[in-house]
DNA sequence: AAGCGGCTCC
């Protein structure tokens, strides 16, 4: 109970109208409880501004009720988030409770919520108000300036933590290293860690996920190795780490070892391991962990079945992928956007496009990935006017700001459509400086549409924008070579090797019965090499009577024609087309992946040889899919 | 009353 001088002196510091003018919404609910003396829970939390606050201490005062009532958290919210105005001291000065808890549960709750600079504008006008942080208070505050990589605060909390003596807090000190480390302090992070009298489990943690987010993916697993005890956490965070490093084979090897060492995967495990999947094209692991996870009831977490899509799409299994899509209760803008640069991977952009209207008709808001998808699916079958227009409705109708990008996707739609012109005003209009992916994209029109000027162009300013790139070179090298300027070609051919520029080797890959079997072009060192060749040759004598010519201008090499032709024979992607005919059953779909884009030569006798074995091939390359069938690629042959 | 994670893409 509050002592009589107190409350006196509170009443007298209120206005004396507080104590008879309540506002109309206070005044409702207080005569909703009509004679009740003791106002509920629901009255006195009904403030949300220093003045309704007033009135409810002036109610309190007025019916002779402790103030101990008041919701302690909410009136430090209210008090504290506006300058000047110090109430909330002489209600806390009436209050017998140690007063820091309230502002930490405030503290918390702002820090968690969707305002949290409220947070940080909260622990300063703590320190006006001299009220001295403890332990929870700096663990809060540092979770808001994690959140706001508010590395400034973050460091006077951190003065705080050694002033106060609270150096020695594992906790806080893992809050730390997060800090230091998330704001782009990786040096000092590390240095704390160094130096830490001990480590858990968090600590080994957090420096993994880091480490392996800046990309210094060796570092994270030398932790990794060195680690006394790992969870499931460490495990998780070095399998996410490969992922995001390219390194997808380390991370299914790494999930497989966690498996055998009895630990279970949680969500954001299998959404790892899913990603891994998706990038390998690893089929067979991902209906695994998507059985697990449907036995293990993630069906319902939206992130699992978004990665689920991704994976079955990059698997080429789109079906699949649309099962999930259709089964999922929620849906969010990445589900919708998987989907749709899913179609468009596949070249189906009529469906992708219907698709993308039914989301605008649920209500679901667009954003820049969306858009992506929609501008991919044009470019990949050529919708020009259909490209141009949604390029427009970004700004106009959803105030988006096309990124670079999306420029890419439109220079890719109109230079492949052969409208060199206009992709190339496009270029120069454009409010972005181009980078090497827009000149990139209009060398790759030039080159369909046999444009050697404007190729030159493009390769003057690739020169600058990306001189260590293979592919340039090598899209202009052929662009000379199929105008028959040969030594043009060879010059380019010594300018990259006079620049010390490398060829990214090729590779195509097959998975039998779970083993996947990596080829390189020219690969004589496989097992089977002989009998690969062998059922290569009849299989020519038949691809040559159906009208299949080599084209040898896609070989870079100064070789005679015959030898020309060898080489060709030799891609990675038919020595593992062959493969898989001698490995599987007639009839049997052949998948294969590709880590560049599949060659001009190469589909066109991947066509051929569909309509002779009468099987479906389906090959992921670096942009898409192709499906072959019939003597027909489901690209039409536009690509 | 506290500290460590996940998806769509170029």
């Amino acid at each position: 109970m509050l002592p009589m001088v107190q409350s006196v002196c509170l009443a007298s510091s209120l206005p004396n109208h507080y104590h008879t003018h309540l506002s109309p919404k206070l005044k409702r609910s207080f005569d909703a409880k009509n004679n009740v003396q003791i106002p509920t829970s629901e009255t006195l939390y009904n403030f949300n501004s220093p003045f309704e606050l007033k009135q409810v201490v002036a109610f309190l005062i007025k019916t002779n009720k402790p103030l101990s009532l008041l919701p302690l958290p909410r009136v430090a919210s209210v008090c504290a988030l506006t300058p000047n105005f110090s109430f909330a001291q002489q209600i806390f000065n009436c209050i017998e409770q140690p007063e820091v808890s309230v502002w930490n549960s405030c503290l918390r709750n702002l820090a968690e919520g969707n305002c949290v600079t409220n947070a940080i504008f909260l622990f300063h006008q703590m320190r006006i108000y001299n009220v001295v942080p403890d332990i929870f208070t700096c663990s809060f505050v540092l979770k808001a300036c994690v959140k706001l990589l508010d590395l400034s605060c973050g460091k006077i909390v951190h003065a705080y933590i050694e002033k106060l003596g609270f150096q020695s807090n594992l906790v806080l000190l893992n809050a730390l290293l997060h800090l230091y480390a998330t704001c782009g302090a990786m040096a000092d992070s590390m240095l704390l860690f160094d130096k830490m009298p001990q480590r858990d489990v968090v600590s080994w943690n957090i420096m993994i996920t880091q480490l392996a987010k800046k990309g210094d993916i060796d570092e994270a697993f030398e932790l990794f190795s060195q680690m006394p005890e790992r969870n499931l956490r460490s495990w998780t965070a070095m399998i996410t780490g490969f992922v995001h490093c390219g390194k997808a084979k380390e991370a299914v090897r790494l999930f497989k070892e966690m498996e055998e060492s009895g630990l279970s995967a949680n969500e954001v495990t299998v959404v790892a391991v899913l990603a891994a999947c998706a990038d390998l094209g690893a089929l067979e692991l991902g209906r695994r962990i998507h059985e697990y996870s449907n036995k293990s009831g993630f069906k319902r977490n939206v992130h699992v079945c978004n990665t689920l899509i991704d994976m079955y799409i990059k698997c080429g299994f789109l079906e699949a992928a649309k099962a999930v899509f259709e089964e999922m209760k929620e849906r969010t803008i990445v589900s919708w956007s998987a989907m749709i640069q899913g179609l468009a991977m596949h070249g189906q952009a009529d469906e992708a496009l219907e698709l993308f209207n039914n989301m605008i008709k649920t209500g679901m808001k667009p954003n820049e990935v969306t858009f992506l998808g929609v501008l991919h699916a044009c470019s990949h079958m050529g919708l020009v006017n259909e490209g141009r227009e949604f390029f427009a409705s970004m700004t106009r109708d959803y105030n988006i700001t096309p990124q670079i990008e999306h420029y890419g996707c439109m220079v890719d739609l109109l230079s492949r459509a052969g409208l060199l012109k206009e992709a190339y005003e496009f270029i120069v209009s454009m409010p972005i400086k181009p980078n090497g992916v827009i000149w990139g994209s209009f060398l790759g029109g030039c080159r369909i549409q046999k444009d050697v000027e404007m190729a030159e162009e493009a390769m003057r300013h690739l020169g600058i924008l990306d001189p260590l790139n293979d592919g340039y070179y090598i899209i202009m090298s052929n662009i000379y070579a199929e105008a028959k300027r040969w030594e043009d070609a060879a010059r380019v051919r010594k300018l990259m090797k006079d620049r010390g520029v490398k060829k990214t080797p090729g590779w195509s890959s097959i998975t039998i019965a779970g083993v996947m079997h990596e080829f390189v072009a020219g690969d004589d060192n496989h097992p089977q090499a002989e009998e690969i060749f062998e059922i290569w040759d009849k299989l020519l004598e038949q691809m040559r009577f159906k009208g299949y010519v080599p084209n040898t201008s896609v070989v870079l090499l100064d070789m005679e024609e015959n030898e020309k032709e060898k080489y060709l024979y030799r891609h990675s992607e038919k020595l593992a087309l062959v493969f898989g005919l001698m490995n599987t059953k007639p009839g049997e779909t052949i998948r294969i992946m590709k880590n560049l884009r599949v060659c001009e030569d190469c589909h066109a006798a991947f066509k051929v040889i569909s309509e002779i074995v009468k099987r479906e091939i389906v090959v992921r390359d670096r942009n898409r899919f192709h499906c072959f069938k019939d003597g027909l690629c489901s690209c039409k042959d536009y690509w």
